[in-house]
DNA sequence: TTTGTTCGTATGGTCTACTAACAAACGTGA
DNA sequence: TCACGTTTGTTAGTAGACCATACGAACAAA
C-alpha cells in the first residue's frame, strides 16, 4: 500500500538495484497472493521476468518461509510437469485491532488471507490517555496468546488524526495527543506495528477484501462521521494527515442544528448515529423514512462536490445497517445524481460495505500485509 | 511528474536496475535544476549517492548535452577546487501551447527554466474538429521556426477530458471526441508530445513555478469552471480522467439560476466569467461587490467539502483578475473558514495565481520537462 | 616545506537480472 | 517402441549499476 501524504514533491531518494529487487519479490508474492498457486514459469509469464530470475526470487522467498512448493501440476500436456507454488498461508498470522468504538477495543488474530481465527475485546471503561494505551497493550497481549503461528505484525486502526509514522496526533475521545502508538507497541512487542486512522483502515479493507474500485471513497458513520479516500489505488492522507475529516463540514445553505463544534449544520448533525437514533426514537415508520431520506440527501450534497472534483467511481457506506441500508443509501445516490454531471459520473455506485463490523480489524490486517509483504 | 489515475492497483510491472538508474539520473538533474550549480561532490552529498556514482551519472548527462561544466569553484578553503556543473539551460527549448481560450490558440517557445522566449497565436475562427487540429499544427509549425535550439518536446494544455495517453476524450467547444492529439502531433513533428487538461496543466505550472504546496487545488475560471488537484505532489486524474470537473456541481440548497446543462445552481452559473461580467455590467460599485461576494461565497461552499475531505492546504484561483482579485477571493476564504474545522485547516491559504495569462503555456512546458527529464 | 583537506577518478567487488544452453520429464506420432 | 517436440527449472556466463577503497591533484594553513 502506498500512501499519498504531504511530503517532498520532488524525487529525493536514490534508488538502488536492491530496491528493485524487493519490488520484484513483492511482485512474485502478489501474483501468488491474488491469483493462487502458480508455477515458476507461470509467474515469469505473469510478471515479465525471466524464469531464471523468478527461480532466484522464489528461492529467497522459500528460504524466508513465505512461499512453499505445494505439489506438481497434473495438467495433461507435453513438457515437464511444473512445480506449483503458493504463499505459505499458514506460516504466519496477523493481529488486527480496532480502537474506533466508544465502549470497547476489539481485535482479532487473522491468517494471511484475512480470515478471522480468534477474537478478543476489552472494555474501555472510559479510560483515556496512558490508561487507554495500557488497554491496547492488554488486548494485544491477550491476542498474542491466541496465535498459533509466528506473528507477521500488528495493525491498529485508531480514531483521530494519525500521521505517517503511526503517531496519533489527536484523538479527543481517547484523550490522546501526539501519542506515538506505533513506536510504543513496537517497543513493547518487538514486532512490526502499523497504526492508521480508522476510516482509512476501513477503506483499505474494502479495497483488499471487498473488491472496491481504484477511485473510491468510504464514509464511516458512527459516533462521528469520517471518510477514507482511495485515489488511483493509493490512500490519501492529506497535507496534515487529516484527510477524510468531513464530519464538521457545513452542508447546505439553510442552517441546521447546532453542532458540538459550535457551527450549525455540520455533516455530523445530520448523520452521526446517536443523533439519528435519537431523532428516530418512537416515530412511526413513515416519519422515520423522511428523516433518513433527509440525512441521505445531506450526505449527497457534501459528496457531490467531492465526487465531481475527484471523479471517484464508488462511494461506500460503513456503519449501522438499520440506519444506512435502504432509504438513506438511496437518498444519497439520488442526491449526488441530481447535483453532478451525469456523463462524468454515471458509473458512480453507492453501496454498503460488505465487511460489516469487522471492517477495521480486517483492514488493519491488510495494512500489515501491505507493509510487510507488499501484497494486497 | 507522476499522475494518479484509475489504473491497476497492484504492482504489475517488473523493476530492473536500469529503471533505478534513470531515476538517479533524474535525481542529479533535479538537484541541478532546482538548486542551481553544484559540484559532483555536492550532488553526492545531496543525493546520498557516492562521488563515484555521481561522476558516472554526470558523464552520461554531459554526453547527452544535458549537463555542462561551467567553471571552477572559487571558494577559499582547503582542498582541490571543485568543478561546477549546471543543466545546459541553453541547449534545448520547449514549445508550450494553450488551447483553452475560446477565440485563439496561444503558444510560446520556452527555455528550460520556463522563460518565454517567443510567442505566437492563431485565431480559432470558430473552427472545430479536424480543422481545429489543423490550427494546432499551424501554431506549432510557426513556433518551431522560432526555436533557436534543439527541441526537447511539445506540451499542450487542452480543454475537456484528456486521458493518460493524451487522447482528448471530449472537448465540446472544439467539437473533439476521442481525438488522439498526442499521437497525431508526435507523428507530425517527430518530437515528444504531451497533452493534458488545461486546468491540470495550470496546476502543474503553479507547482513548478509558483512555489505551491504539495496538497493544492487550483480553480480555473473562464468560460467554464474547472479545477486541478495536486495531492502529495501528484496530479490527480480521476477514474475517468474527469477530475476537477466541478463546473456543473450544484452548490447550496436554495435553487439558483438555470444552467446550460439543465440543472439549477451549478457552480458555473455563479462563477463563469461571461455570466459574472454580464451581471456586473452597468452596476454601481457597491452592488458589484455584493455580487462578487456572493460568487466567492458559493465557491467556498463547494470548496469546503473538498478541502475537508482532502485536507488540502492551498487553494489557488486562476482567471480574470478584475473578477477574482479582492472581494471574491476574500469571500471564498471566509466561506471556507466558516464551513470547515479550523484546527485542521487553519493553514489553508487562498490566493490568486502569480503566473497570470501564461499559466497554461508555462505548465505545458513544465509537463515536457517532467516527462523528458524528470525535473520539476 | 609540511600537513591536512577536498575533489574527481581508477580499480575491483557485489548484486541484479539477463541470455544461452541444457537435462529432466512429459505428450505425440511414426 | 522410439525419435521428436514441448515445457520446466537450473547452470554458466555476461552486462549493467552501484559501492568501498585507494590514489593523485590541487588547495589552505601552519
Amino acid at each position: 500500500m502506498e500512501f499519498i501524504a504531504g511530503r517532498a514533491l520532488r524525487p529525493t531518494a536514490k534508488r538502488l538495484p536492491e530496491h528493485g529487487r524487493s519490488h520484484n519479490l513483492s511482485l512474485v508474492l502478489q501474483t501468488l497472493y491474488s491469483e493462487g498457486t502458480h508455477s515458476r514459469a507461470d509467474i515469469a509469464r505473469a510478471t515479465g521476468l525471466t524464469r531464471v530470475t523468478v527461480s532466484d526470487l522464489v528461492a529467497e522467498l522459500i528460504a524466508d518461509f513465505l512461499v512453499v512448493e505445494v505439489g506438481m501440476s497434473e495438467d495433461v500436456r507435453p513438457g515437464k510437469p511444473s512445480t506449483l507454488l503458493d504463499i505459505n498461508r499458514t506460516a504466519f498470522q496477523i493481529i488486527g485491532v480496532d480502537l474506533s468504538a466508544f465502549e470497547r477495543f476489539r481485535g482479532a488474530v487473522l491468517d494471511l488471507d484475512g480470515n478471522i481465527l480468534a477474537v478478543a475485546d476489552i472494555p474501555l471503561d472510559s479510560c483515556t490517555g496512558a490508561a487507554a494505551v495500557a488497554k491496547v497493550e492488554s488486548l494485544i497481549s491477550e491476542l498474542l496468546e491466541k496465535t498459533t503461528a509466528p506473528l507477521l505484525g500488528i495493525g491498529i486502526g485508531s480514531p483521530g488524526i494519525v500521521d505517517f509514522e503511526g503517531v496519533v496526533l489527536s484523538a479527543p475521545n481517547l484523550g490522546w495527543e501526539r501519542v506515538e502508538l506505533q513506536a510504543l507497541m513496537l517497543e513493547r512487542f518487538g514486532k512490526p506495528v502499523v497504526v492508521a486512522n480508522d476510516a482509512n483502515v476501513a477503506t483499505l479493507a474494502e479495497h483488499s477484501f471487498g473488491a472496491a474500485d481504484a477511485d473510491m471513497m468510504l464514509v464511516k458513520i458512527g459516533h462521528g462521521v469520517g471518510a477514507g479516500l482511495l485515489l488511483g489505488g493509493h490512500l490519501l492522507l492529506g497535507s496534515r494527515f487529516a484527510s477524510g475529516e468531513i464530519g464538521h463540514v457545513v452542508v447546505g445553505t439553510d442552517g441546521g442544528e447546532l453542532c458540538v463544534c459550535g457551527k450549525y449544520g455540520c455533516l455530523e448533525t445530520w448523520l452521526a448515529a446517536p443523533r439519528l437514533d435519537a431523532k428516530l426514537a418512537g416515530l412511526p415508520a413513515a416519519e422515520r423514512e423522511i428523516i433518513l431520506a433527509e440525512a441521505g440527501d445531506r450526505l449527497g450534497i457534501a459528496m457531490a462536490a467531492i465526487v465531481g472534483a475527484l471523479n471517484i467511481s464508488e462511494l461506500i457506506l460503513s456503519g449501522p445497517p438499520h440506519l444506512l441500508e435502504g432509504t438513506l443509501e438511496a437518498a444519497t445516490t439520488n442526491s449526488i445524481r441530481l447535483r453532478t454531471m451525469a456523463e462524468f459520473h454515471d458509473n458512480l455506485t453507492v453501496r454498503m460495505t460488505t465487511l460489516g463490523e469487522d471492517i477495521v480489524i480486517r483492514g488493519a490486517g491488510s495494512m500489515v500485509l501491505s507493509r510487510e509483504l507488499g501484497v494486497s
